[in-house]
DNA sequence: CATTTGCTTTCCCACGCATA
DNA sequence: TATGCGTGGGAAAGCAAATG
């Protein structure tokens, strides 16, 4: 099932990478078109989307040097969160290199690494306020990027490592034919590139089948027997949202560790106060 | 001046046609 | 004939232009 694209899209694909690599910085596809327009590789305006298509196709399907993650979107954050140290050593390191946001790990006491998935941007406030600051999540935008789905199996593949814990994805979208499609393409691709040995399942925690019921949520009256998870009255989103992840988190346990982080950030302050090296002593 | 509408970007899938 | 190619349709979001 290898692609072997024919010989003027293999040409066109040569080109492009050329341009990849004639810059130190990752480009977007729209950049690549404009260049390819330059070099008359394209004309016409419907160009673009034949030009996008192929990009795809090259980025999913390794061809050549091609990869997920050649391509840039500057517009989907994907990292982790939760994130902490194991020890003062590891924590004093990362003080060096200047990446310090705490110290101590909040996924030491889980059963499970989880991260949350929602189709729209316009939700993500309501995830803030529902969800524990130190779970990792990702808002789609729609049909997410290939580059967003690269850093999502990559972020999953490094917990799984790390904690030696099962990773599970927490989603949340409308109840209409495109919001149970954007899950689906996203998830296919991502356990495609998800090592082997990673524990990894999906879970979709709303809107469901039967939710619109269960919740008296109003049609979208745009699209007769759709439903917008925007639909949803803050309590029962609240519920939902809340339902889900503790179904997997420990949320106490989440807890316990944020108090623990400030008593020892704490503790570490007073002592760096007492112990603190002049200048003189660093030989500065 | 605020709201609505339209256009653009990026992705996916389905389908029919072309080709190595 | 299996695979590649191109087109059309659809969704979300951000921005700009048009509208009330």
């Amino acid at each position: 099932m290898e692609y072997r694209p024919r010989l003027e899209q293999a040409q066109l694909l040569d080109a492009a990478w050329d341009h990849v690599q004639s810059v130190s910085y990752q480009v977007s596809a729209r950049w690549l078109f404009y260049r390819l327009l330059q070099d008359g590789w394209l004309s016409a305006k419907s160009d673009y989307k034949r030009l996008i298509s192929l990009l795809s196709k090259a980025r999913k399907s390794f061809y050549k040097a091609w990869r997920p993650d050649t391509l840039a979107d500057d517009t989907r954050a994907v990292d982790g969160a939760g994130q902490g140290y194991r020890d003062l050593d590891e924590w004093l390191e990362a003080v060096a290199s200047g990446q310090v946001f705490s110290y101590v790990d909040r996924w030491q006491e889980q059963n499970y690494y989880v991260l949350v998935c929602f189709e729209a941007k316009a939700m993500a406030a309501q995830f803030d306020f529902y969800l524990p600051s130190w779970m990792p999540r990702v808002a789609f935008g729609g049909d997410v990027s290939i580059p967003a789905k690269w850093k999502i199996a990559k972020l999953l593949g490094w917990a799984s490592d790390r904690y030696g814990l099962p990773t599970r994805l927490i989603y949340f979208g409308d109840l209409d034919p495109k919001g149970l499609l954007i899950p689906e393409s996203a998830r296919t691709d991502i356990e495609t590139w998800l090592p082997s040995h990673v524990d990894f399942e999906y879970e979709r925690a709303g809107l469901n089948e039967g939710d619109q019921d269960a919740y008296d949520i109003a049609e979208n009256p745009e699209r007769p027997g759709t439903y917008q998870w925007e639909a949803l009255d803050d309590d029962t989103a609240g519920r939902l949202i809340s339902g889900a992840v503790e179904s997997y988190l420990d949320i106490e346990a989440g807890e316990r560790c944020e108090a623990e982080d400030a008593r020892r950030m704490t503790a570490f302050r007073e002592w760096w106060t007492e112990h603190k090296p002049s200048a003189a002593d660093l030989g500065l």
